[in-house]
DNA sequence: ATAATAATGTACTGTTCGGTACATATTTTG
DNA sequence: CAAAATATGTACCGAACAGTACATTATTAT
């Protein structure tokens, strides 16, 4: 009969790291320097962790940029994407997607994104990521279109638009503020941007 | 006295190479790889040169790549410049404007645009191209600012825009375009968002 | 012809890269 | 305690990288 213990520890000496923070500084190199300028040594030196530390961790270093723009994803997308179909007006919510956005491109972790600024130059080289843009910019579009499709039931669509239009429009312009963002504009600038497309998208003057 | 012979070639042996030829197989190169992707045994491949040859052509790898993107602007930006400028109708300049782009990124050179994908990545690496890349969007924003402020002079923009906000939504989708190509969107699917934009921006409805 | 000049091809250099072997240290299990 | 298991740090590996030395070849000038 199996007695059952508390959850214990695994065997073996513990990590001396957390792998949270780990993933996340791994996460945070390659948005900032991209795939083909990060070395190993620059995520040694960003996690702490020592070469053979680091490998248990990431496999290999295409693995690990993979699994960096997953992180990102799952993490600051959905984010985006939950302030965007937050259930307030059209307008409300693209104000909130946006200033999310914004906000997280001109943080430490930017400027800019992966999906703007990073993966895009390597699609070519490393087909997987190909692949990744395409789902993100694809799954977003569809995001964006559903919420442009339920912002025209409720009259808060522009007339001059349809759904998919808006959408496309509406991601576009995300993409868009990444570059920016690069380029060196601060929030403001971008959120200049930003409104403009939101007074377009929702003006059912 | 000065004999003067006809305008002679260079002593020595001449080259084996049309110089022209190589840059633009060197601009093609980085365009599609983008910096850290490409090699320098890429660009002896994608050239027909030795290195020895290559590098009295380049100076540096770094050199290389700035004039390339240099070239990209000189050569294919001013295409887009002068249809955006052409002195037609907002509608017809846009959509000549946008045509040209579209037919650009969809070619054997794209996918994408060197300013919209490989550029950014490295722009917190090599510092010049920050400087590079905020100059090349500023300079188009102005641009098209001006156009769109022509553009209501004629009556031909939209009341519900500035000449500054069309620039910068002008630009922006522009630069959109650029990494949808890269996630593999055709022809008909840019075009199809650029239409929206200039629907939405000339729309004197 | 001979010298001077300039481009080419081979073969190389030192460095940096991604990745790993191996010995050591720290923990749990019995 | 001893044994098994897991993590760590040092030190290293072969490959790929950006860049070059040098001998050779082809041309112009005298």
């Amino acid at each position: 009969m199996a007695t059952l213990h508390k959850p214990s520890r695994r065997r073996g000496r513990p990590r001396a790291f957390d792998p949270v923070d780990v993933d996340d500084a791994i996460m945070a190199t390659f948005w900032r320097k991209g795939y083909g300028a990060t070395t190993l040594d620059d995520l040694c030196d960003a996690t702490g962790l020592k070469r053979p530390s680091l490998y248990k961790v990431i496999g290999s270093k295409e693995e690990a940029y993979l699994s960096a723009v997953d992180r990102y994803l799952t993490e600051h997308g959905a984010r985006y994407v939950a302030a965007l179909t937050a259930g307030g007006s059209f307008a409300q919510d693209l104000t909130a997607f946006y200033r999310t956005y914004v906000k997280t491109v001109s943080s430490a972790y930017g400027p800019g994104c992966p999906v703007g600024c990073t993966v895009p130059v390597d699609t070519e080289t490393l087909p997987r990521l190909k692949e990744v843009l395409a789902q993100a910019i694809g799954k977003l579009d569809g995001i964006a279109t559903g919420r442009a499709k339920k912002a025209a039931a409720a009259g808060e669509l522009s007339a001059a638009l349809s759904a998919a239009e808006a959408g496309r429009l509406i991601v576009g312009t995300l993409l868009s503020l990444s570059i920016r963002s690069r380029a060196g504009e601060g929030s403001a600038a971008l959120q200049r941007s930003a409104n403009t497309v939101i007074r377009l998208v929702t003006s059912t003057g």
